[in-house]
RNA sequence: GCAGCGGUCGCCAAGCCAGGUCAAAGGCGAAGGACUCAAGAUCCUUUCCCGUAGGGGUUCGCAGGUUCAAAUCCUGCCCGCUGCACCA
């Protein structure tokens, strides 16, 4: 282990040094530029990040070695509200979260004194991470290097052109939206900030405004169509309500509604303050037919929930027949407000929805059915949901429903509220169906945010180009097409700015900050003009939108430009080449969980503003998890990057991270797997060494030609899989299945001098050199290569080398080997003698007849027979023929075609000679004397007749 | 609920799109053996069941279907994982 850690280090120095990885544009050459998605950092960097990235980084140095001048950037991001939050927790001391840091990130009391300036906490992990990124051998161009936000100026001058070209196409649009907001915080707060109420989202509901009086009574709904059944209101009696202006008429709602209304942009001045019990007693008029009705208490109704008030559908809601029951039933209730039980008693439930499996009034009939007992009993919930269901989906609406009479609930609601709406019979407020608490402990609310800046990504020619634009790259794997296909369509306006966080302020509107997923979509094309402004120290002031739209568009005067923003024209013309030559990205690849928002924004800001440039590939992976397990901080199995690279090596993290999967399959992070990992790197270079050291025999025999021809092979396999992203299959192949093809050759050679199997070597140090560049750089080096193995030239498989009858004869060894072991194996035999028959000359005449048949057709016996006794020879056997042929006969029609034309192209092969070659070494491998005869040869022995049944790739066998 | 991915011989994981070479690659684990004074490393064998001659039987989430032939194609079902928006 500890020589493997040196040789990395060493290896890492020298690539430093020689600056084999930073990349020039050279128009001599095919570019690649390859691209990971910026970290983002509020933490170190894990193994998960390593999965993802060490697949760009396989990618890139494959291509790098296939002659491509290679660009692999990185840069860090540190826009957003989370570091700015977690800098937030370290300053007010939450303990969890500080003990995180310390004991998984591993900060010192002294940093972690620091993290209260988010960018130090930023710069911090940033600094680790680099670090990390170095270790584990990946190979970028550093000099391209940032981070982001205001805190890197230069950057930012890119993100405000980027908004400004956006909004200037119409892609930005102000808009005003509910959101669910912490007061606290004063942002909007997402799912991931909640302490309580994960995935929900304000509703609206409609209000139904009943007259009372001087002033409405807004009865809060989801289901205003029941409007024709109402039968009274449901006010709770000692609640705080409020008779109040919104919007200059007046509403009486509960005070906490009041409240909210004034967040949902309502003018809310409240005339008077009193209980609930106050107003119950009083009568109020139907919006739609002036029927007069009682306000009566109900206790189920919650003055948090909307207005606090609530009509009554007695036949169709469960809660309100069991207010009302239960109000009919217990007069006494109604005493301390004045009303007279018989006027309560003649209310009756008004049917106004018919529905499949329920007679007039289904709530009547749900209740008595589920056993609920009164308003305060849960199953009253359930039942509602339930009903609320089943009416919506299969209800009609009956004749006194006006206007809907005859229509299907489901059918008529979005028009209903409408309409309700434009005759001014309706208002409606947001809410949330659930409580919701920030985590910073404030219970949230809804707010309506004005002009709020979004990406219109609505835009339907946008989405049309989008998918265009997908339909051009490639993408890894082919089953994420679709994927991206559904998002595109079901991505709306995203608000692209926030008040709160680190960011690009928007230019134009100072109080907004950029928010993370959009100044996260095109910045590659600032990697490609980011060596310039830091090796000339361009200034954000001198980065006008004019440099910029000189830079990436071509656009305007050059002469002119440079005099205004002070950057030398040449400085300017070489960032030019730069882009030119870079751009477009030729693959990005990221995790599975961003498809739904960075890779799909990144293709639509492509779009938008490089439509010339857009992205030519896509690769999409699973997410690793550890032990099985999802990794995370609080469950203690987060693995950072650093820590993998410190316990197993670079080499061995690489390849673990790649053998876990490939796909949008999940891979898993197992200790055992890596260590193991570990183990077979070291096995390489142990195997490596001794064959380099004894490398000296000349003579290349069929082992060697068998060897050199299954390489070519496996050089296919692996430029193939690694060229589609099959990262696995690729890396599987270089290490194992090579592996197993010098074993095999070992085993049978016995020896390892030969000076084709450093050849051979050769091509393996380079089929693995992607997946494991250090040990292979350092191998390369011993076999005696000048330069390094990163800028080797990539093995070309060539078809020239492929022999396939060294192949099939190899393989007629293998089977025969097999065969006498399951002799062995059924026989319980301990062999003294093994004797093998190869097949006669006119059985190999046969076979291949057969198999030239074959090609086209179906054998038949029959015909088959006709055409062989036209070979006088054959005649003269004709019943051994007629034997062997049917023997033969299913395995031949059996045969896949690509078998049938190798085997055709081979020919007849000197079994008699590949057998006796081999005595040595199945006398070796059995411990056992054995002897090879021709099935025909009259000398042989031969006690038991086994020799006739010989057949070409399966010599007969004899045991003693 | 909507959408995407998946369910293979102890575990991980190929194969499935282009049906026969599939009892099904490779890795791990396990068992046995070689080497060694010993341990480790390495190498070999076995690892669904049966079998005293290279063979046979039962398998690829479940149930059907198509076909001479299905892990692979079709239909229905069951079960996992992931995403679903003001957020990285």
């Amino acid at each position: 282990m500890e020589v493997l850690g040196q040789i990395e280090e060493k290896w890492r120095k020298a690539w430093e040094e020689a600056k084999i990885f930073e990349a020039d544009p050279d128009p001599s050459r095919k570019k690649c530029m390859v691209t990971f998605p910026f970290s983002y950092m509020n933490g170190p960097l894990h193994v998960g990040h390593g999965f993802t990235a060490t697949r760009v980084d396989a990618y890139a140095r494959f291509k790098r070695m296939q002659g491509y001048n290679v660009l692999f950037p990185w840069a860090w991001h540190w826009t957003g509200e989370t570091i700015a939050g977690a800098s937030e927790r370290v300053k007010t001391g939450d303990e969890d979260f500080i003990r995180a840091l310390r004991e998984v990130d591993g900060v010192s009391e002294e940093d972690l004194k620091k993290f209260v300036d988010p960018a130090c906490m930023a710069s911090y992990y940033t600094e680790q991470s680099r670090e990390a990124v170095k270790r584990i051998g990946f190979s970028i161009d550093w000099r391209r290097e940032f981070h982001t936000t205001s805190l890197y100026p230069t950057f930012s001058k890119f993100i405000e052109w980027q908004c400004e070209r956006l909004r200037e196409k119409g892609y930005i649009v102000q808009g005003t939206y509910p959101v669910v907001w912490c007061p606290h915080d004063e942002s909007p707060t997402g799912d991931h900030d909640r302490q309580v109420g994960e995935g929900v989202a304000p509703e609206e509901y409609t209000l139904m405004k009943f007259k009372m009086d001087d002033a409405y009574l807004p009865a809060a709904t989801f289901r205003p169509e029941t409007i024709y059944g109402v039968t009274n209101m449901w006010i709770h009696p000692d609640a705080d309500y409020v008779k109040a202006r919104v919007n200059g008429e007046q509403w009486i709602i509960s005070e906490i509604a009041a409240n909210k209304l004034k967040e949902q942009q309502r003018k809310v001045k409240t005339v008077s303050r009193f209980k609930g019990k106050e107003i119950i007693g009083k009568h109020f008029l139907s919006p739609l037919s002036d029927r007069k009705m009682l306000i009566l208490p109900g206790w189920f109704v919650s003055p948090a929930n909307a207005t606090g008030v609530v009509y009554s559908v007695p036949a169709h809601a469960p809660y309100d027949y069991l207010a009302l029951r239960d109000l009919q039933e217990k007069p006494e209730l109604l005493k301390e407000f004045g009303i007279d039980p018989d006027e309560v008693k003649k209310i009756e439930s008004i049917s106004m929805i018919r529905v499949e499996g329920f007679g007039e009034h289904p709530a009547v009939e749900l209740v008595e059915q589920m056993g609920v007992k009164d308003q305060y009993d849960s199953k009253a919930e359930e039942a509602t949901k339930l009903l609320y269901k089943k009416e919506f989906h299969n209800g009609v609406l009956k004749d006194i429903c006006g206007d809907y009479s005859g229509r299907m609930v489901y059918e008529v609601k979005e028009s209903l509220i409408r309409d309700f709406r434009e005759r001014g019979v309706s208002d409606s407020m947001y809410d949330l169906p659930q409580p919701v608490v920030c985590r910073c402990m404030t219970p949230c609310i809804v707010k309506v945010l004005e002009e709020q800046w979004f990406l219109k990504y609505s835009d339907e020619a946008w989405k049309e180009k989008t998918k265009e634009a997908l339909n051009q790259a490639k993408i890894y794997p082919e089953s994420a097409i679709q994927w991206f296909l559904n998002i595109i369509d079901w991505l709306r306006e995203w608000p692209c700015a926030r008040k709160t966080g680190l960011g690009t302020p928007l230019p134009w509107s100072p109080g907004w900050i950029v928010e993370t997923l959009s100044d996260s979509t095109v910045y590659m094309a600032f990697y490609t003009i980011n060596k310039h402004i830091r090796e000339y120290d361009i200034k954000a002031e001198q980065l006008t939108e004019e440099v910029f739209d000189y830079l990436f568009y071509g656009k305007g005067n050059i002469k002119k430009i440079a005099e205004k923003s002070h950057i030398n024209r040449e400085v300017l013309e070489g960032m030019r080449t730069e882009f030119l030559y870079w751009y477009p990205v030729d693959l990005r690849i990221s995790a599975k969980e961003l498809v739904p928002n960075h890779l799909t924004f990144f293709l639509f800001q492509h779009v938008a503003l490089f439509p010339e440039y857009l992205p030519k590939g896509i690769g999409v992976n699973g997410v690793l998890s550890i032990e099985g397990n999802k990794m995370s901080k609080s469950k203690g199995n987060f693995v950072t990057l650093r820590n993998a690279i410190n316990q197993y090596g670079a080499d061995a993290t690489r390849c673990a991270l790649l053998l876990g999967g490939e796909g949008m399959d999940d891979p898993d992070w197992r200790r055992e797997n890596v260590r193991d990992v570990r183990g077979k790197i070291q096995g390489f270079h142990n195997l490596a060494n001794s064959i380099i050291e004894t490398a000296k025999e000349e003579e290349v025999g069929h082992l060697e030609e068998w060897l050199i021809s299954v390489l070519q092979h496996r050089i296919k396999k692996v430029t193939e899989s690694i060229e589609t992203l099959k990262t696995r299959t690729a890396t599987e192949n270089a290490l194992f299945e090579v592996w197993n093809d010098f074993r095999w050759y070992v085993r049978r050679k016995e020896r390892t001098d030969s000076k084709v199997l450093k050849e051979a070597l050769e091509i393996w140090i380079r089929l693995l050199a992607p997946f494991a560049p250090y040990i292979c750089e350092e191998t390369w080096n011993k076999i005696g290569k000048e330069g390094f193995v990163s800028l080797a030239e990539w093995p070309i498989s060539d078809e020239k080398k492929v022999n396939l009858k060294a192949e099939e004869t190899e393989s007629l060894i293998e089977n025969v080997l097999e065969d006498t072991s399951n002799i062995l194996r059924a026989t319980k035999m301990v062999p003294k003698k093994i004797c093998y028959y190869s097949a006669a000359s006119w059985k190999w005449k046969v076979y291949l007849t057969m198999l030239e048949k074959a090609i086209s057709t179906k054998v038949a016996l029959s015909n088959l027979m006709k055409e062989l006794m036209t070979d006088p020879d054959l005649k003269r056997i004709a019943e051994k023929v007629a034997k062997f042929a049917s023997q033969v006969i299913e395995e031949i029609n059996m045969m896949p075609s690509d078998k049938k034309h190798r085997r055709l192209k081979v020919g007849a092969v000197d079994e008699s000679q590949a057998l006796s070659e081999a005595e040595s070494f199945f006398e070796k491998e059995f411990n056992a004397k054995v002897q090879t005869y021709r099935e025909d040869d009259p000398q042989r022995h031969d006690p038991k007749r086994k020799a006739e049944s010989a057949r070409p790739y399966r010599p007969a066998i004899y045991i003693e």
